[in-house]
Parts: structure tokens; C-alpha cells; sequence
DNA sequence: CGCTTTTGACCGGCGC
DNA sequence: GCGCCGGTCAAAAGCG
């Protein structure tokens, strides 16, 4: 399904909630039978289902009053979607779900659906802020948002609906300054922001970088201007000749963000063996976690082609409940890992049990309310486990493939 | 031995 | 044309 959803933003925010913050919009749902089956993928397992924290965000974050968006005007991740400057802006809603075109909500289906786009020509206006409100403005013929990076609010002027987000990679647009990253060579470049790791594990350079199932190998780290934290460059490592590539580097605004940015596309299956181990700590990892779950001979079941996957990978996969947090957080999760052991139905690890029937929320669906329980304390959960200093690990060990699911088990 | 990360050098695109 | 800057290369060293 793709394009069936139009509209504009302000209705969703008028699903999304009211102004008073009460968000009574249970019933909001993300348009379902969500599939990508593109043909562009970057080559990161993520992309054919879905970037996992994408979704997470997308699905959950959006209205949530305790959500809160990283607004990032750096390049990468700049903030919530809306059009502006024109009638050919594409901006798109945080993931694969909504595109805002010529003043119209459309489904997502392009390979880039997972990140907002605005197109060259784009011009975003900022208002005038103060330093603690750093309200930001994206106006658009249509549409005009404000985005306050401190309070984590978007505020729709147009329906005074107030939206507060809890994820900070929440909303990403991809800024016409990204997009201009065709300095060198057009290149296609597709960039993903998520909540960085601790970085509090005794490095002092590089990041700790979130595995995503391929084997990357790091080749050089820059210091980039204008950014306290270096950017690194990783090639992939599973097959000579694969031309993948991905840069990480902390959010200059938020430190707590980490901006994935992968560039070409892998030319094969994803890895279905550890690399070797030798030559980095990361294999520290393996000596604390790897006996085992998955051992390097018996991956986790997965399809080993992505796209077989993501066809299970759908908002159709939800929840009984309906709830549209429940599809979305099952999907990111179905993205770690649909058939380990270590993760229940509903694709979170067992060791985690979200409380989708919210005590503290009497309202049934307390939508938001599951939402921001379920959407916060898997990544909590993940990240921690999976990157924090007690594996002694540093960051490759988040590259390698499977050292994910070696954390979560 | 084969893999990794680290890091300085090099190269090339882009803006002035 | 020049300098800046980002991206890549490659040597060195570490690890199992």
C-alpha cells in the first residue's frame, strides 16, 4: 500500500491530540500493510523493514505527550516535517510512513521514505529564539510548524495542536543542506538518527556504534568542523567489493543522537558468519556474551535475504490490541530479531515486558502513554545492554552483526 | 596469521 | 588559483 493516506499535517495533529496536552487521538493509527519492498536499500538490513528506530520513533513518538524530539539543524537531522518553499518539497514524516508533498500526505514507498526530504530548493525559515526556547519555524504554503528543541513541542499553528515527542530521533528531515551532500558525486546517501549509546565506556574517541547486522569495518575518523565529535568511517567487512559504506558521528546539538549516514548499497546477502574476531576488543563481547545464544555457526533464523523479511515485516504485524504502538514497536523489534527465542511475540526480548495494558494510564488505549512505555524502555534496554561499558566492549563490537543479539539475550 | 582499529597523509571537490 | 574540508588510503600496532 503506499500513497493511500492524504491529508496534511494538521490533521494529524488533530489526531494526534489536543492542545491541552490530553492527546485523546486512541485511535490514530499509522497507515498499515506498511511494505518497502525497494529495490534501493543502502544495504543496511533496516532498510527493507523499516528502519527499526525509525518506527519505533515514527509509530510511537509522534504524539505522545511525553515524547520529545531532537531538532538537529546541523545537516543531518533538522526536525518534524512540513512543506516549505515551494510546491516540489518532499518532506517526509520520520520514517516510512508519511510523505508531505505538494501540500499533501502521501504514503511513503521510495527508499528514502525513512527520513524527511526536502528538496534542494527548500528553504527552511527559523524564527527568531531565544536561547532557551530555540524555537524553530518550518513554513511551508501549507503548513507552519513550530519546533522547540528544549521542550521537545511541535506546535502546529495552523491547528494549535501541540505535539511533544519522547524519542529524540523522533523527527528527522533531511535538510537541503543534506541533500547537498551531492558535493562529492551525487552520491544517494540515506541518514539515520538514533538515540547514541553511553558513550560512557572509557573511550574517548570514536562511538559506540548500534550493530544493524552487517560487519563494518572502520577505516579512518575524521574530526569534522564545526562538530566537537569526530566522524567515522566504516566500509563493510562481510564481502570484498561490497562498495557499503556508513559514517557515524554524534549529533553536534545532541550529543545523545548518533547520525548514521550510509552510502551505497551492499551487493550481497547479509553476513551469516561472524568475522574474525581478532584485532579489535570487540571480542570481548563474545567472551562475555557469546557462549551464547547465537554461536557464530548457528546464526539467528533469518531469512538471509532481507527483502524475504521484510515481507513479514509490516504494520500488519500488529498488535491484537490494534494499538499502532504495538505494530510499530513490534516492528522494530521484528527487525532485531522475528525468531530469536530470546524475544516474544511480540518481538521484544523476553527479558522486557512491556505493559501495553498501562496501569498508570487508566484511558484503555492510553495510546500515548503505552506508547512512550514501550517505545523508550526497549532502546533503554537494548542500548544499555548492548553498549554499555560492561562488556567491555568499545564500539566495533556493535558492528558486528550478531553481537546484537548477543547483548539482548 | 588474519583480522581489526588508529591515525597521519593524501586526494579531490567546493567555495571564495 | 588557492585554501579548506571531507573522504579515503595505508602503515603501524593490537588482538585472539
Amino acid at each position: 500500500m503506499e500513497n493511500n493516506y492524504q491529508g496534511d499535517l494538521a490533521e494529524i495533529f488533530h489526531r494526534g491530540g489536543s492542545m491541552d496536552g490530553g492527546f485523546t487521538a486512541p485511535n490514530w493509527q499509522f497507515p498499515t500493510n506498511f511494505s518497502s519492498d525497494t529495490a534501493e536499500d543502502f544495504g543496511h538490513p533496516f532498510t527493507h523493514i523499516g528502519d527499526p528506530l525509525h518506527h519505533n520513533i515514527t509509530g510511537t513518538g509522534l504524539f505522545n505527550p511525553n515524547h520529545k524530539a531532537s531538532i538537529e539543524d546541523t545537516g543531518n537531522c533538522l526536525g518534524f516535517g512540513t512543506t516549505t518553499a515551494g510546491n516540489n518539497i518532499i518532506n517526509q514524516l520520520a520514517a516510512d510512513h508519511i510523505v508531505v508533498e505538494d501540500g499533501q500526505i502521501k504514503r511513503s514507498s521510495n527508499s528514502f521514505s525513512r527520513m524527511l526530504q526536502i528538496s534542494p530548493n527548500a528553504k527552511l525559515q527559523m524564527l527568531p529564539c531565544d536561547s532557551d526556547q530555540a524555537i524553530r519555524s518550518l513554513k511551508g504554503p501549507d503548513h507552519h510548524m513550530l519546533v522547540s528543541t528544549n521542550n521537545h513541542t511541535l506546535i502546529s499553528p495552523n491547528t494549535s495542536k501541540v505535539c511533544l515527542l519522547e524519542s529524540p530521533a523522533a523527527l528527522q528531515i533531511s535538510s537541503p543542506r543534506n541533500t547537498g551532500i551531492k558535493r562529492r558525486k551525487s552520491q544517494a546517501k540515506k541518514v539515520v538518527c538514533i538515540p547514541a549509546p553511553s558513550p560512557a565506556n572509557g573511550r574517548t574517541t570514536g562511538e559506540v556504534v548500534p550493530s544493524d547486522l552487517w560487519a563494518w569495518r572502520k577505516y579512518g575518523q575524521k574530526p569534522i568542523k564545526g562538530s566537537p565529535h569526530p566522524r567515522g568511517y566504516y566500509r563493510c567487512s562481510s564481502s570484498k567489493g561490497c562498495s557499503a559504506r556508513k559514517q557515524v558521528e554524534r549529533s553536534r546539538n545532541d550529543p545523545n543522537m548518533l547520525v548514521i549516514t550510509y552510502t551505497s548499497e551492499h551487493n550481497h546477502p547479509w553476513p551469516t558468519q561472524r568475522n574474525a574476531l581478532a584485532g579489535s576488543s570487540r571480542s570481548q563481547l563474545s567472551k562475555n556474551n557469546t557462549a551464547s545464544k547465537n554461536s557464530p555457526n548457528s546464526p539467528p533464523k533469518r531469512s538471509s535475504n532481507p527483502k524475504e523479511e521484510q515481507k513479514t515485516i509490516t504494520m500488519e504485524n500488529s498488535a491484537p490490541n490494534h494499538d499502532p504502538s504495538s505494530a510499530a514497536v513490534k516492528e522494530e523489534m521484528n527487525q532485531i530479531e522475528m525468531d530469536d527465542p530470546g524475544f516474544d511475540e511480540l518481538g521484544f526480548p523476553k527479558s522486557y515486558k512491556p505493559t501495553l495494558q498501562n496501569s498508570n494510564n487508566s484511558s484503555e488505549d492510553s495510546f500515548f502513554a503505552d506508547l512512550g512505555e514501550i517505545e523508550g524502555d526497549p532502546l533503554d534496554l537494548l542500548f544499555s545492554q548492548g553498549f554499555s561499558g560492561d562488556h567491555g566492549g568499545r564500539e566495533s563490537k556493535g558492528l558486528d552483526p550478531f553481537s546484537f543479539y548477543d547483548m539482548i539475550g
